[in-house]
DNA sequence: ATAGAAGTGGAGGACTCTCCTCCACTTGCC
DNA sequence: GGCAAGTGGAGGAGAGTCCTCCACTTCTAT
């Protein structure tokens, strides 16, 4: 019972610097394919084998998960600079934009909060974290009036879902065309607008929307059969 | 050269029976699974072995082609009646929440409408079809005043698809909160709006949330690498 | 300098999942 | 009653994922 699992040994020189290796990596590698990237893309980029990728992570989970405790980082970041602004509506504007921004700028971390394939309990985690600043935020801005007061705070997942969506039709045209339908979207959650707020970006013209549809991911919701769960190696609770 | 192809002879009695409940069941497993349900669903439920399906339908696009010249009916058909309807503001509040209603009902439909991944020349026609219809509705909207005058008939996908990511989350939950969101987005682009109007459906709860999050069927964006276009049957177009 | 612990690479195993084929057998029709 | 047409469903082919295994290389402590 002697340092039960304190001070696991420092890793070989080169091990720790493969290991940030890896790390770096997959920050890119998951940012830009998002959670369906597998450790070999991971291992490619990096330099390095699989195998290597596997001896310091037991799984694409412990790697995902090591990652975005940062990710979760900027999330939370961004709720409390909203939370300071004395102007709650443009705070709550802004947090939703930011939220957006976030989730354009990285899909691993997309993947994570909107489908809880990996880190379950992490993103239940941060959940509970963001949850009552939300609360906050909207409580603010309704109390100023500018925020609709029938508004929740747990609208404000679907907003993002729905902004993701629109982040991803873009994505290879115009990437930024979502802040079009991101502010058609607070324009309608405001409490009173007399004028539309003008719109930043133009539509997609007839060119950008076909190669758009063309080169559309095509988009699955796999629906959740025979609980998929985590698949697991292939260890079965049996072999004991 | 006489009767190139036509009369093709008509099938035996049982086959055209057969044929019918293929159908039917195809109606059913997409509009309820999408078209990520295989050819052995559709079999089964037809209570049909899929050689049958097989023989009857080359492919499994050949099927989905097939049935869904009838789901765009009910897509033109929508559009049409928008355009009957005297307030043009009121037509394309109507026109919108119909195309939501149909998504919402067949998710097969969702997925050729939103995907590509079957039918492109299909979805390529029924887009020129009411592409016209679209721009007639927001033009009419705008001239009465209802619509904000930035809105653009090629903004309608976007807001589709926005709505088909609610419309998803809650299909477990609660079927018809995506009413709620339709409502925001559609407050969100009224030309002016002195208050906000009422939410149709009230937000998720803490229980639905969490149900709606942990049910919520991992959604994946598969990037289109290697060009999977079709993969095809193995028949190469060499065999003429 | 060197033993041997630690680390590495990457082919390939195990698994899953989908679309579709094949062919012995059954059924309807002239 | 004969035979073309139709049927069922096991299983082949192929794609793709996660991860293991082990011969080999590299570091580091003595």
């Amino acid at each position: 019972m002697d340092t039960p699992a304190a001070v696991p040994r420092p890793l070989r020189r080169d091990a720790e610097l493969n290991r940030l290796r890896i790390m770096a990596a997959a920050r890119e590698v998951f940012a830009e394919r998002g959670l369906e990237a597998t450790l070999d893309d991971v291992a490619r980029q990096a330099g390095l084998g699989v195998g290597t990728v596997y001896r310091r992570f037991p799984n694409k989970e412990a790697l995902v998960d090591a990652l975005f405790e940062e990710g979760f980082g900027r999330v939370v970041a961004a709720a409390e600079r909203s939370l300071e602004n004395p102007d709650a509506w443009a705070g709550m504007v802004n947090l939703v934009t930011e939220l957006a921004e976030i989730q354009a700028a990285d899909r691993g971390l997309r993947d994570i909060m909107l489908s809880e394939a990996y880190g379950r309990d992490r993103v239940a985690q941060l959940r509970d974290r963001i949850k009552p600043m939300l609360e906050q935020a909207v409580e603010r801005a309704q109390r100023q009036g500018g925020l609709r007061a029938d508004f929740r705070a747990a609208d404000v997942p679907a907003l993002l879902m729905m902004i993701a969506m629109t982040v991803e039709f873009g994505r290879d045209v115009r990437p930024e065309v979502w802040r079009r339908y991101l502010t058609m979207l607070l324009d309608g959650i405001s409490a009173r607008r007399d004028h539309p707020t003008r719109l930043p970006e133009p539509e997609l013209d007839d060119d950008d929307m076909h190669e758009a549809m063309h080169a559309w991911p095509r988009l699955r919701w796999t629906t959740p059969t025979s609980t998929p769960e985590k698949r697991g190696p292939k260890v079965l609770s049996s072999e004991v």
